[in-house]
RNA sequence: GGAGGGGUGGCAGAGCGGUCAAAUGCAACGGACUGUAACUCCGUCGGGGAAACCCUACAUAGGUUCGAAUCCUAUCCCCUCCA
């Protein structure tokens, strides 16, 4: 594959090297490419599935960081239009189908996203953002079939391992979900001629998308393209990247607050650490490297660096500082941080007073009573850093003067405050 | 349209009239050990209640029975094969 192969362009090797590339259509001819002309143009397309995408599909946000760097364009896609029909590729069942309201709402927000990492405003090389809506919505169903669907197989669509799982699992694939592939070809074909973009960059599972994309391209205008694929990100026990503790680490500070995510760096596993500090910092490869090699208890340097380093990227300087602050007066001196994830709580709620177990289902550390006690009994629950030992502990207006902080185990910490307002 | 198979907890998957809030595995949660790691070990894992106990659950709606996840009927959904 591309070890064997002696890479030249510096953009590539910096990929290669880092473990960004998994696969390439033709990592020659790219290469080769990339030493002609440095203004490579790459896209990387997103559904609006959700409100925000978080640290699984940092890593092709920082592939295209790094094309930007070494003078490239990024070109961001949302995928509006193909948000409406869901990608099926490796999907045991069909998703959901999203109102159009909805996806709406979530390209709005995953538009502010991007310009933390990627520069939208300087040129020669500034990145663009784009969203297939604007031209998958005016296509017209006859002329899409006798124009492109003429040039996709059948036989060939099947082939793909990316559908050939659901079908071997005698899982249903709708019409509507097999089309899919064709509008990702679509769109790359679409970029192609209006930007000259050359090169799409994606997750392995995507594979299937993007071939049927250069093969259009091919097609259709008789131009080379390429296309690029990270590995799939896991995590040493195995987990696909991206969720912890079945809640997804979300790159907006809306749906995550920097200091969870700030956490969930500081907990990476042992052996995570090199490859993690590769992909997700741009700190020197040896670097990397010397860091990640750290032993026994001098590890925990290395995930603090890597910690602050991604988070800083990701919410700033500032935030990045506080979450690491945070963490040393919380875990070193069992204090009380205002930085910690905070509900609000409002005097009703406590007239005239409140069991704990209750408190600890609002502060959602618990999803129900039955929990709390559970916790409880466990001997999990703390008020402020005091162990709990009844569920029926009462609390009034009195112990709310200050904030309040509830754990659950060692790790998971809430505070609850009074609402101040009228 | 026809024939057959199937729908069980977050997932996978047993159970096929009572001992079933439902085996087992995974995931999750707490504890011990540690380094805010991994491994390992122990415990927990539908909801309400201080508790006795109660409520809701095995696709949906009815029925048979003292008793149903288990039997019957209808409906919906999925899969396979045939047309």
């Amino acid at each position: 594959m591309h070890k064997d192969i002696e890479i030249k362009s510096e953009f590539l090797r910096v990929l290669s090297s880092r473990g960004f590339i998994h696969d390439c259509t033709d990592i020659k001819g790219l290469d080769s490419q990339q030493c002609i002309n440095k203004k490579l143009i790459a896209y990387v397309g997103y559904d609006a599935t959700a409100q925000s995408l978080h640290v699984g599909h940092l890593v092709n946000i920082m592939m295209l960081r790094w094309l930007q760097k070494f003078g490239g364009q990024p070109i961001t896609l949302i995928g509006g239009g193909t948000t409406r029909i869901g990608d099926p590729s490796f999907r045991s069942e069909e998703r959901p189908i999203l109102s159009i309201r909805n996806i709406n709402s979530n390209v709005v927000s995953l538009r502010t996203i991007f310009n933390k990492y990627l520069n939208y405003k300087n040129e020669p090389n500034k990145a663009l953002m784009v969203d297939n809506e604007s031209w998958l919505t005016e296509l017209n169903y006859l002329e899409f079939l006798r124009d492109f669907g003429k040039h996709f197989s059948i036989n060939r669509m099947l082939s793909f391992d990316s559908v050939k799982t659901r079908l071997d699992r005698e899982q249903s694939l709708s019409f509507l979900e097999f089309n899919y592939m064709l509008l990702q070809a679509y769109d790359f074909l679409e970029l192609n001629r209006k930007f000259n973009c050359s090169l799409q960059i994606g997750g392995s599972d995507q594979w299937g998308n993007i071939v049927s994309g250069i093969d259009l391209i091919r097609r259709i205008s008789n131009k080379h393209a390429f296309g690029l694929t990270s590995p799939l990100i896991t995590t040493a026990d195995g987990k696909k990247m991206g969720k912890s503790h079945g809640k997804a680490i979300w790159l907006n500070p809306k749906l995550l607050s920097p200091y969870e995510f700030w956490q969930f760096w500081r907990n990476t596993d042992d052996s995570d650490v090199t490859r993690f500090l590769l992909l997700y910092t741009e700190l020197p490869y040896d670097d990397c490297i010397k860091y990640g090699a750290l032993k026994g208890q001098q590890i925990n340097d290395a995930k603090i660096l890597l910690a602050n380093q991604i988070t800083e990227l990701c919410h700033g300087k500032t935030a990045s500082m506080k979450a690491n602050t945070t963490a040393v007066k919380v875990f070193q001196h069992g204090e009380i941080d205002f930085n910690l994830p905070t509900q609000r709580i409002s005097l009703n709620e406590l007239k005239p007073m409140i069991t704990i177990s209750q408190l600890l289902i609002k502060s959602g550390l618990v999803s129900s009573g039955k929990e709390a006690k559970r916790l409880i009994a466990e001997d999990g629950a703390r008020y402020n850093d005091k162990l709990i030992t009844s569920p029926n502990l009462q609390l009034t207006e009195k112990d709310f003067k200050s904030p309040i902080k509830l754990s659950a185990g060692k790790k998971r910490h809430v505070l609850l405050k009074l609402e101040t307002d009228q």
